[in-house]
DNA sequence: CCATTAATACCACACTGTGATATTATCGAT
DNA sequence: ATCGATAATATCACAGTGTGGTATTAATGG
């Protein structure tokens, strides 16, 4: 049991505070992709959430089936307190490291586009 | 080829950067160590970045053996373009998922705290 | 040439990331 | 009751990443 987080399993996170409480799959997968352009497979997110419900960062209640709505019903998620705390190492870990950083890497940005990328 | 960066590669990145020009393996693990407080064994750090300049996001030169210095000559390490572009990408993809997530984030720490973490 | 110091290299295994494909569930019309 | 459309989640296998233990290499000074 890993105890910390991949970069992807950060980002689900992140999503699924974001959506609480009506976060499920298909809304993070999207909510993903809109903020930061990056496509997702479908396989990705489920197999995530899965693993990380195994580790009891997660959990997950079936949506209501009263909704005027067709198809599969929706699986809800939520953050548990130890979900909570490796977002939070994760999140505070990535804030030290790039922690006034901005003109370095805006340099950097500038120097890499100019060599044609 | 992944492209895109992980949690830990990520962490290397910055730690090059900030330590530029001379970062090497030691620095770059005691400046990860110091700044995030997690604990990171010495192979974690070669493995990584052996592989990064497999995919040119790093390239490395030997230290200069007329210091006054004993042991094994230092490997300095160089960010690359295409590593730059991926440093970028994964930073971005975070800041956009984080922006302005501040409150909501402490709220839950504090939460956790409470349930006995 | 040996001990000490300072570093990097190698390896194997567990965990994560990914996409392709399959399955399940609901609704409305026939 | 069955079919088609719609909306979702599940499964799987493989590639890539993370990790720590152990080994090796290099330089210096006695």
């Amino acid at each position: 049991m890993t105890q910390s987080l991949g970069e992807f399993e950060q980002l689900i996170l992140l999503a699924l505070v974001r959506l609480a409480p009506n976060a499920y799959g298909v809304s993070m997968r999207k909510e993903i992709e809109t903020r930061t352009g990056r496509v997702i497979s479908a396989g990705a997110i489920y197999t995530a959430l899965e693993r990380m419900e195994a580790r009891g960062f997660v959990s997950s209640r079936l949506g209501e089936t009263t909704e005027q709505r067709r198809g599969r019903p929706r699986k809800f998620y939520r953050l548990e307190p130890t979900g909570a705390e490796a977002l939070d190492r994760s999140y505070s870990a990535f804030a030290q490291m790039a922690k006034g950083m901005g003109p370095k890497l805006a340099n950097l940005m500038s120097e890499a586009e100019h060599s044609g990328a």
